[in-house]
DNA sequence: AGGTCGAAAATCCACAGGTG
DNA sequence: CACCTGTGGATTTTCGACCT
């Protein structure tokens, strides 16, 4: 194996069929998430499928990037380049703007295909993308926009068209972490075997290289493998001699270091009990949980990110109601983003109302997410000082977040503390969803097709999945506080 | 794609003190 | 006076883990 060696190619093997040892802006955002995932998509690619939330999100991109297109089909006079020779050509007859055009230096090992190329009053041509995101200090759209000023070469700014209309101007603030990842990826092109890395669930688990990675990891009893505990702190530990979850396990608070992440007595027992769980698939309680008294609410909302104004949307509001049988959902629904104000309203009557029905109410959610978004509704339409809105965010807020006395109490033999992981879990609550493939992604892509589905019977199918969906989430956080009020008050 | 949270690290900055 | 160094404190960034 080896780099590629532009002087050994094959004289029919064309520049397309050899840019996979270049360097191309997409894989900067491999680069970001992990250095072994940027290795391997070099040098062991896997084909797959992107799931149907990345493919959501790929659609609006493309859309985006069209609407940006048509913008500059009205302005100029635009032509889609087919190749980098063709691309040349656009350029060398001052074509006004250059669609998909392609650019390479094999001397500098850098591919790119910036979505315009947009011609100045001096001839030298600007480089632009269109980007879904709202923001353009991103390190990805950074290191990408940098990159095609790298293939110009002529010091001009890159342009970004982002997602809420905005342009942006990158120029050379960007060249050091442009310089940073071409190195890095130069390294890696030439780096003979895959570089180690530590685990990281949020990462690891929707990598397509997972399948690869992990029995590496199991085998060695990466400590990194735990649930909390940090890449850096297990470099850390296996310094001073903890290397392996068996060895985190057999010790005491006092034989394991401080370590970056790692410090102080309670988060280095919890990490003992952790890998002790993680071996025994033991449940440890660490203290007695303690839930709030009143009536309970199960309460949780979906919201879509994807809007036209690129504001989340709550499209749906659901509860939980007693006697907690599946008859007892309730909820406020609304067809879309234009409907905003009226859903938000609708919750907070019925709100109103189940606290008139009964003397105290516990609106129990599962993280801080609803919550969160209760407070950004109350800033959106100026409504921090409505009464309802005061006492939903005030002292005596009946909201109540059940992943805390999960978090605070417990430890788990799990990766992940999510509700989806504990609730399905066979050994601890046991509750499984009746539809096997929801998730909180699939939610919102199941709620896009809603929006563009124009068979009312189609639609109204789409909209009892999603309520279906809901009401066992509700009813999941409601076998989790029995599971919890018989195992551990 | 967006966001929140908490811990910890990294960065920045004003200011003090020393040196040639 | 220009320049370097150290320090404490405030601010920003990063990380991993959640949510839609």
């Amino acid at each position: 194996m080896g780099g590629f060696i532009p002087g050994l190619l094959n004289k029919a093997m064309t520049i397309t069929q050899s840019t996979r040892m270049l360097i191309k802006p997409s894989d900067a955002v491999v680069w970001i998430s992990c250095q072994r995932r940027a290795w391997l998509d070099k040098h062991q690619p896997t084909a797959y499928e992107p799931d149907a939330f990345n493919q959501l999100l790929s659609d609006r991109g493309l859309a985006h990037e069209a609407a940006i297109l048509a913008k500059l089909e009205n302005q100029f006079s635009v032509v889609q380049a087919t190749s980098f020779e063709h691309t040349q050509a656009l350029i060398q007859q001052g074509a006004q703007v250059i669609y998909q055009g392609r650019l390479v230096d094999e001397n500098q090992g850098l591919v790119g295909y910036p979505d315009f190329l947009i011609r100045q009053e001096s001839g030298q041509y600007q480089s632009a993308d269109a980007k879904l995101s709202l923001s353009e200090n991103k390190k990805a759209i950074q290191i990408q926009l940098g990159i095609y000023r790298r293939l110009l070469g002529n010091g001009l700014p890159a342009m970004v068209f982002l997602g809420d209309g905005r342009t942006a101007l990158l120029g050379d603030e960007v060249e050091l972490l442009v310089d940073e990842f071409i190195t890095s990826m130069k390294a890696l092109l030439d780096l003979e075997q895959q570089p180690s890395v530590r685990y990281s669930h949020s990462k690891c688990r929707i990598c397509p290289y997972e399948a690869h990675c992990r029995p590496e990891f199991e085998m060695r009893e990466d400590i990194s493998l735990l649930y909390g505990v940090h890449g850096k702190a297990a470099d850390a530990l296996a310094e001073a001699g903890i290397s392996t979850i068996s060895q985190l396990a057999a010790s005491t608070v006092d034989t394991v270091p401080d370590v970056p992440y790692l410090k102080g007595s309670k988060r280095k027992y919890r990490a003992i009990l952790q890998a002790q769980s993680f071996l025994s698939g033991k449940v440890y309680s660490l203290d007695k949980t303690v839930l709030p008294e009143g009536t309970w609410i199960h309460f949780d909302i979906e919201d879509n990110p994807l809007t036209r104004s690129r504001e989340r949307h709550v499209y749906l509001w659901g509860f939980l109601l007693p006697t907690y049988a599946k008859d007892d959902f309730d909820y406020v629904w609304t067809d879309g983003e234009a409907n905003d104000y009226e859903g938000w309203l609708g919750f907070l009557q019925k709100v109103e109302a189940y606290r008139s029905l009964y003397p105290s109410i516990v609106l129990a959610h599962y993280s801080n997410h609803e919550k969160a978004t209760i407070r950004k509704y109350a800033e959106r339409y100026a409504m921090e000082n409505h009464t309802t809105v005061l006492w939903l965010l005030g002292q005596d807020s009946p909201l109540f977040d059940m992943q805390n006395p999960v978090l605070n109490c417990l430890v788990l033999p799990l990766q992940g503390y999510g509700l989806k992981d504990i609730c399905k879990h066979p050994d601890l609550v046991d509750f499984q969803w009746e539809n096997q493939e929801s998730g909180s992604q699939w939610s919102v892509v199941q709620f896009n097709r809603f929006l563009s589905e124009t068979n009312p019977r189609e639609k109204q199918k789409l909209k009892n999945e999603i309520l279906g969906y809901n009401r066992d989430d509700v009813v999941a956080t409601r076998h989790l506080e029995l599971w919890l009020r018989n195992l551990f008050c």
